[in-house]
DNA sequence: AACGTTGTGCTAGGTTTGCAGTACAAGCCC
DNA sequence: GGGCTTGTACTGCAAACCTAGCACAACGTT
């Protein structure tokens, strides 16, 4: 019980991000309005707004006045590939009795030493 | 450039349980002082204390009083199949051009599937 | 035993972040 | 065209978090 509900912006951000590039919400699909989205996580208007607004300036969702919020057409589902890798390790973590906040502080410290040279 | 230097006690706390759990740091390895890090990181004393207080509840580090910080010995150290599908994940990620955040997202978005169903 | 190192604790203050409630503007839909 | 849906904006307020600086306690080192 590692992600309960979101309560921050961010998290509903990320919430939402994930969804999308995961391919659980599927191109054009519609999401939740942002009062509705504020009800389910219980959370101010104004947060479940500027998670949609951060989500929109990535270009990961088209949002039209009275229409509702979509996801943007094309670019948002990440490779299958990586979508793969990404269950892989998730079953290992779990299978492993691995927490997901362990899993991704495991994956921060990965991709670090991929990219750049150990730590100064 | 997305893990630029952590700000908060949670980042620090997530850094340092990322090193350790990737086997970074060692059994029994030393930390830098709170001191240092809050320096490192250009953060104040109080908030590199907190992460090291809430490393320490989780077992992962021993603190004596002046003679520093190091990894706790024992389970520390994430199974090698996680790490492995870990860095396999990261890779991928990063061959594809999809962010380190991203990443994070997808594996969240992965996770609860496979722990509950899909969405209320 | 004396000194220096190191983790801890505290206070006061500032910044960020979310909440609540309301009002508004845009535009879909009949 | 008219009503209703939906995203946006703004105000005042509260809680959480970090900063800065200092003081203290514990203990290794010489």
């Amino acid at each position: 019980m590692t992600t309960s509900t979101p309560r921050s912006a961010d998290e509903i951000d990320a919430l939402f991000r994930g969804a999308i590039r995961s391919g659980q919400l599927g191109d054009g699909e519609r999401l939740p309005t942002v009062r509705q989205t504020a009800r389910d996580f219980g959370v101010a208007q104004a947060t479940a707004a500027k998670a949609y607004k951060s989500l929109e300036r990535d270009g990961l969702i088209v949002t039209r006045t009275a229409a509702g919020t979509r996801v943007a057409p094309g670019a948002s589902r990440a490779p299958q590939a990586v979508i793969e890798r990404a269950r892989a390790f998730a079953e290992a973590s779990e299978g492993a009795g691995v927490s997901l906040e362990d899993s991704i502080a495991i994956l921060r410290a990965v991709w670090r030493v991929e990219a750049v040279p150990p730590l100064e």
